[in-house]
DNA sequence: GTGAGACGTGTACGGCGTACGCGTTCAGAC
DNA sequence: GTCTGAACGCGTACGCCGTACACGTCTCAC
């Protein structure tokens, strides 16, 4: 059985060696893919772009990246690095996992592509600082690691699913080059169609009675006290 | 300005006309993309193969799907279709609720290609079916409409978010080849050097402390009921 | 000095989504 | 019964993509 390399980029992220000085290396190549994705969105990330915007082939990248899901990985950490994470533990740990689920979500706003990798937890410099100050946000409270990773997690994973449909939403307008407003105005037509055929009492509840622009920030943050009142539950019940 | 055709598939659904008798419509090519997306992943969908796996050229599609971004629309719409709304609602919104979650669940693990769209909201039949019967979940609580969704999205939100990170794991095995078990042998020697050189006290004791192989289900169930538990100090409030 | 390894490049292959134009088939207008 | 034009499926082609592989060049260890 050969010794196969470590499926792990980043045990595998190499260091100025013997051969002419390098002119790029992979914290060069992964700004330059972000700052690509942001631009342009997700469907723009290609090694043939991130090449030409660092003038440089596009197979020189692969001496350093391995493939496009190493950089894919990268990217990820990389901006999991722009979290704002002084100050916690602050001692309250609602307030502080509140703090990383705003984060986390603002994250995804400011990068909406990171949603559409579909990653291992990445063992990333920054990724493993997240995990450290979200643990000791729920240290001290009397739980096991497996309870503390539950408290941690649900939230996270609550805020990972309701961006992703936000997201869903930034990204079709992109797509489409239609904002909301123009979606509506195209898909009106097709919605009093179904309210007239068919019986669908609750998506006419839902235009005539909902709340028209409703604030995302406020459902959020609305849906994420909900949670947490959840896990307030669990500790109290462990105690 | 001139009148676009609608955006939204589901007005441009067409259906036989005067031409010669069709070989071809949206509901096979959808099936034959689905069942393409089960046995290979996501990165196998392609119009060339759906369009093989039919005995057509790859052109003939684009008469009654538009484009592939169409195509992934109408296959989420299908798979919601396996989902077993019978007995909903019940009565009891909390049992309700947490059947539709788990159905969600069950669904993204037969298709797991289904988490890798981004999507608005799609009006496809099923997807309708859907709201309504989670709606109806809801109703009869003293909520308003704008409740009603937060008390549904919230649990289907944070569904989303767990599923996504277990498919996370299963896609990268597919990607990789390699299983858990064999991430983690390969894994392992950079684990060890992480914890000799760094200060990971969380990433120490989840390895020595936490539960080995916990069971999946479990662990959503339990933190299902914490985001329930949520949702129920959230109705008692507004009675 | 010299050899080996690191670095970046050029070329090429097989795949992709889909624009465009074509012949064929048939429902409805006359 | 004939004609016509819309609907249908196909062939070709374009410009992308990820990346395997062979190559020349540069630098350090010896």
């Amino acid at each position: 059985m050969a010794d196969e390399p470590p499926p792990v980029i980043w045990a595998r992220l190499s260091t100025q060696g013997r051969g002419p000085v390098r002119t790029l290396d992979h914290v060069a190549i992964t700004a330059a893919a972000v700052a690509l994705a942001d631009e342009d969105g997700v469907d723009a990330i290609s090694m043939r772009k991130v090449a030409g915007r660092m003038d440089h082939s596009p197979m020189a990248l692969y001496r350093h990246v391995g493939s496009k899901d190493d950089l894919t990985e990268l990217m990820y950490d990389a901006v999991l690095g722009e979290l704002d994470l002084t100050g916690i533990p602050s001692g309250s740990w609602r307030a502080d996992v509140a703090r990383l689920a705003q984060g986390i979500r603002r994250l995804h706003h400011a990068h909406p592509w990171i949603a559409r990798f579909g990653h291992r937890p990445t063992l990333g410099p920054n990724a493993l600082r997240f995990l450290e100050a979200g643990l000791a946000c729920v240290d001290g409270l009397g739980l096991d690691i497996d309870a503390m990773m539950d408290l941690l997690s649900t939230a996270l994973q609550f805020t990972r699913g309701f961006v992703e449909q936000e997201l869903g939403e930034v990204d079709a307008q992109r797509r489409t080059g239609l904002d909301f407003a123009g979606y509506q105005r195209q898909t009106g037509p097709f919605i009093s169609q179904l309210l007239q055929e068919g019986e669908l009492p609750y998506l006419k509840r839902l235009i005539t009675e909902a709340e028209d622009l409703p604030d995302p920030d406020v459902v959020f943050e609305r849906r994420l006290a909900m949670v947490l009142d959840g896990l307030t539950a669990r500790i109290g019940r462990s105690r």
